[in-house]
DNA sequence: CTGTTAGCGCATTCAG
DNA sequence: CTGAATGCGCTAACAG
């Protein structure tokens, strides 16, 4: 009648539509176009149900999915906190975690903390949001600590700073370090050299221990221990070391990147990836040893168990008692 | 008076503390609470803020920021799309990216979109939130479809499927494919290939021709043109298919992880890392190019300045016009 | 099945 | 400077 064609019975489109204003030009109630909107089945006629659906088309209606976990008290935001992402491992880890948890209809909010000194800003100014749960990385904080922080009891620990009241899945080092020293041993490794990373995470000191276990009940001798910090650079630090004296049977890094590291330093004991005078071990059986240049024996986790797991937790499907423990195991390459 | 000592004038701590509950133990009215406990300055008196801050310490209050958010109308939310976290690529910038996001007080939601048909249930269902500024790295969207997923005009394309509406940065790839062509002609190079990504993606598209271009510019003849997927093991694929024929003098692959493929199927041709018959050009300036196995030639940009220029979209200190473009640079190593 | 009402936690009017 | 009242967008509980 007043020549606006179809749009005649209908208000101006609003830049950003609320569930009201398709209600609205659905002719009906709010209650009705939540129920219709809602993923699960509620009571709603046929008839309204499909108006409301042409509203929102029209409207280009999203909800506002934080509005609505005021109510439902459900954020499906799930914290992923981590110190950084640049070890290679990381790589190798982050994107089928990421997509799980997106499977489970949960978005990602990724913390990365760095350095500790953030972590103190990180408890004043409170920038941390009420998430559903959390999976922590890090070493930054205790369980206590993340639970607060997050305001959830659902705090996944995996930095080994795990309690009796928060879920924790760890990797059972002990069986992975044991068969590969034992291959070590089987090779007639008399001699051996560690590689470590940083001492003050407590999982990192644990793994240290398992290593000098292992070699001692194998009978090897262990000759130095030279601390890195996981990256390659300070493996390739610490094979300019293991250069300047009698070279040890075998060399044992706490990470793959090291091991990379002391290989390129080392380039000429390992003619076409072989060893000769010295075995070369890693860790964390990063997808990389799988590329012609760095053939390095190592010790990893099933990833797709460890995210399994983690998934377990946020869905409530995996009840304890905790820690899980997930056990690694040696694949043998050609430095080994 | 009741025997309870400090608590006895105080109801019993509320597991999830709310600024109401703040406000009462403080004996305020909630609006007081909300302005002693603000960051910004808001008049106040110095002894109830006193009061109110000791309060909120007290029952270890933490403000919901998403409830927050419903007022304000700012989340303090980011979203970063992307395809996928597994090239090596991804490392090196991710991590930079994220704390710099980080520092201008944002957090970050990763959504990780993997195969485009992920992509048709994104769009249906919406699950995504009302962010701030949504910083897309995948192509699986347009600018027109990020921004009504995201609802919001701060929507920084950086897939090269900008429009006018919205900000993009893009890297000038020709400046860095310019200079490694010239220097391979420098060398006396005639015969090239060229190892190519998955050719669906615009930006793909645009450096293929630019190869070309820069090839025909200086008389160097491109013999063959290999599909991979940017992984190193499709560059080892390439490679496997390059060592049939006549080795072109040099291959211009449009991936450092190609390259590395290239590389580890040819050794041969590059003792101790130098060309002998066959020079070889990465792309993406991997910080792996620096570990000794991988001397390869490359092409990048300068990470921090893009970085930076992401940045300064989401502060609003950019300003256009779009897209803005950062120049790619070669960087010359041993197999170039 | 439907519509009305009452909150979720917080910041922001606007009177005092 | 203070506090009561209002509303952000949405859903749950309740009557009809």
């Amino acid at each position: 009648m007043d020549g606006h064609g179809m749009d005649r019975h209908h208000a101006p489109l609003p830049a950003n539509p609320t569930i009201s204003d398709v209600a609205e030009r659905a002719g009906v109630s709010r209650a009705v176009a939540s129920r219709a909107l809602s993923d699960e089945q509620r009571p709603v006629s046929a008839e309204k149900k499909a108006r409301v659906l042409q509203a929102a088309q029209e409207l280009g209606f999203r909800p506002n999915l934080l509005a609505r976990s005021l109510t439902t008290k459900s954020v499906n935001l799930v914290a992923v906190v981590v110190n950084h992402i640049h070890d290679l491992s990381d790589l190798d880890l982050f994107d089928p975690l990421l997509a799980a948890v997106q499977a489970t209809g949960k978005q990602v909010i990724l913390i990365r903390v760095g350095s500790s000194d953030r972590v103190e800003s990180f408890l004043r100014t409170g920038v941390a949001y009420h998430v559903d749960a959390a999976i922590v990385f890090s070493d930054f904080a205790d369980a206590a600590t993340a639970r607060t922080l997050f305001r959830s009891d659902q705090v996944l620990m995996l930095n080994g700073r795990h309690d009796h009241a928060s879920p924790a899945v760890i990797p059972d080092e002990r069986v992975g370090i044991v068969e590969a020293v034992a291959h070590a041993a089987a090779q007639g490794v008399k001699t051996a050299a560690v590689v470590t990373g940083r001492p003050t995470s407590v999982l990192e000191q644990a793994r240290i221990r398992l290593y000098q276990a292992a070699l001692a009940a194998e009978g090897i001798r262990l000759t130095a221990t030279l601390q890195g910090d996981y990256s390659y650079a300070s493996g390739h630090r610490a094979g300019e070391e293991l250069a300047k004296a009698a070279r040890p049977d075998a060399i044992f890094c706490t990470s793959d990147a090291m091991a990379m590291g002391v290989l390129d330093r080392l380039r000429p004991d390992f003619p076409g990836g072989r060893p000769t005078t010295t075995r070369l071990y890693g860790y964390d059986n990063l997808s990389l040893t799988d590329f012609d240049a760095y053939p390095i024996s190592s010790i990893g986790y099933d990833r797709r168990a460890y995210v399994d797991a983690i998934i377990g937790v946020l869905t409530g499907t995996a009840t304890g008692p905790w820690p899980l423990t997930l056990p690694t195991r040696f694949h043998a390459r050609l430095t080994g």
